[in-house]
DNA sequence: TCTGGTGGCGATACAGTGTATTGAGCGATA
DNA sequence: TATCGCTCAATACACTGTATCGCCACCAGA
């Protein structure tokens, strides 16, 4: 076995000393990715080089790509703090309503992945505990329905802002352009005569702050909730 | 040029001969492979291959894939039956929210593609037509609201019941059999007693059926909007 | 100091995706 | 009959998530 020494033997690829790693460094990171360009920046291979390391090294932290958006998830939901506990329902549950809207307008990419699948890490749970906490109803299913009622809403409502976001952001047209009916192709559909009440909203509606818009349509579910269920009935205003 | 005839040359493939293809028809058999198998099963080369066609015949009819998908969206729009004109704005927005929770029941997929980008095909159109046109207030902006909230809650609500069903479909446990806690995990987390409230819940909570839960949440929306809005403003019931 | 195992991690590989490009065959036209 | 143009299949590319393999550094024991 000859020993001599080869002079153009090729170094050893000089390796970036691998980052040490965990769980929630990987998570932050692509909750960073995924803030600056959305969920398509989160791929396994790219988190991985914005960590110096390999693909597959993620994998002795995650099972599967689907647990690292989990944990993700469950991550923002770590920011969203709980009402006040001496607040009445009404209150409470604007204030979670207001929190949730808050978190997606920090990470867009949330409202893809929120009620995608069920969310149940910590985070979540504690969320879950303290919605549930803050409306004091005696009937649980009265308590039930009335949360459930606004999540449905909230989230329904932040996915359509974010919708229309995103197609400004794509389209170059603001929403109020779109409403003067700028884009060709609505112009032509509105010619045809076929939506005349629409037509009508497009051109005569008006442009209120979606921060306006979102609080309306709140007051909306907690009004309906406030009138079905007898005063008797709630604890707190 | 030689011109002898060469036995071993092979045949041309012997093509299935080419099914005449259309826009309607692909979208037909993108929609009956997202019925059977889920979004998963809407490949380009799926779709091509159930149509007797190579991947990128589809082009010719078609953009992109996002297109197809769009195009999926509005033909579901078109199932969509609208209100009674005479109806009043109540049972008008309920017939609708009733129809598009429908649709989704028929089609689970459409609820992972609409809201996601705007919809603006000629069957979208309409509804949203027929949908602001049973909504007789004299108030744009109290039409525009009262629309939008009933919208974003049934959009969130059916995302619920979606996410809910899917789950039960992957885990096999139903929503009862989790709410005793079955799954190992959710047990564990409750028992550190961080989630008093949530654990009475999951313990005590009924079960209702999801088709008054969902109705018990839409009342809640027009209840808040009819309280909200000063009768003399609206017209019909 | 040498040896053998072990475990972490990179490289490679595979099946799948959407789509750009290429090229072959056919029908219509000059 | 020669050629053009069109239609579509084949190929190719960059990318995805993930299974497998194999190298190399480290550490235990002799």
């Amino acid at each position: 076995m000859t020993n001599e020494l080869v002079w153009d033997r090729p170094e050893p690829p000089s390796r970036p000393s691998p980052t040490p790693l965990s769980r929630a460094l990987i998570v932050r990171t692509a909750i960073e990715l995924a803030d600056a360009g959305g969920l398509d920046e989160v791929s396994l291979r790219k988190v991985a080089a914005a960590l110096n390391a390999g693909p597959m090294r993620l994998y002795g932290y995650i099972e599967t790509k689907d647990e690292l958006l989990d944990l993700m998830v469950d991550e923002v939901y770590g920011e969203i703090t709980p009402p006040d506990p001496a607040a009445d329902w009404r209150t409470g549950l604007r204030h979670i309503a207001h929190e949730i809207r808050n978190a997606t307008k920090r990470h867009e990419w949330l409202i893809d992945l929120i009620g995608g699948r069920p969310n149940r890490g910590p985070n979540s749970l504690a969320f879950m505990e303290s919605t549930l906490a803050t409306v004091g109803f005696e009937s649980i299913d009265e308590v039930m329905s009335a949360v459930g009622a606004v999540m449905a809403y909230v989230y329904g409502a932040v996915r359509n802002e974010i919708t229309e976001i995103r197609a400004e952001r794509s389209t170059g047209l603001t929403e109020e352009q779109w409403q003067r009916a700028s884009g060709p192709y609505i112009e032509r559909m509105l010619a045809t005569g076929r939506y005349p009440t629409l037509a009508r909203f497009i051109y005569d509606g008006s442009h209120p702050d979606p921060a306006q818009v979102f609080d309306r349509g709140l007051d909306y579910v907690l009004e309906g909730i406030a009138t079905r269920h007898s005063p008797g009935s709630k604890r707190g205003g």
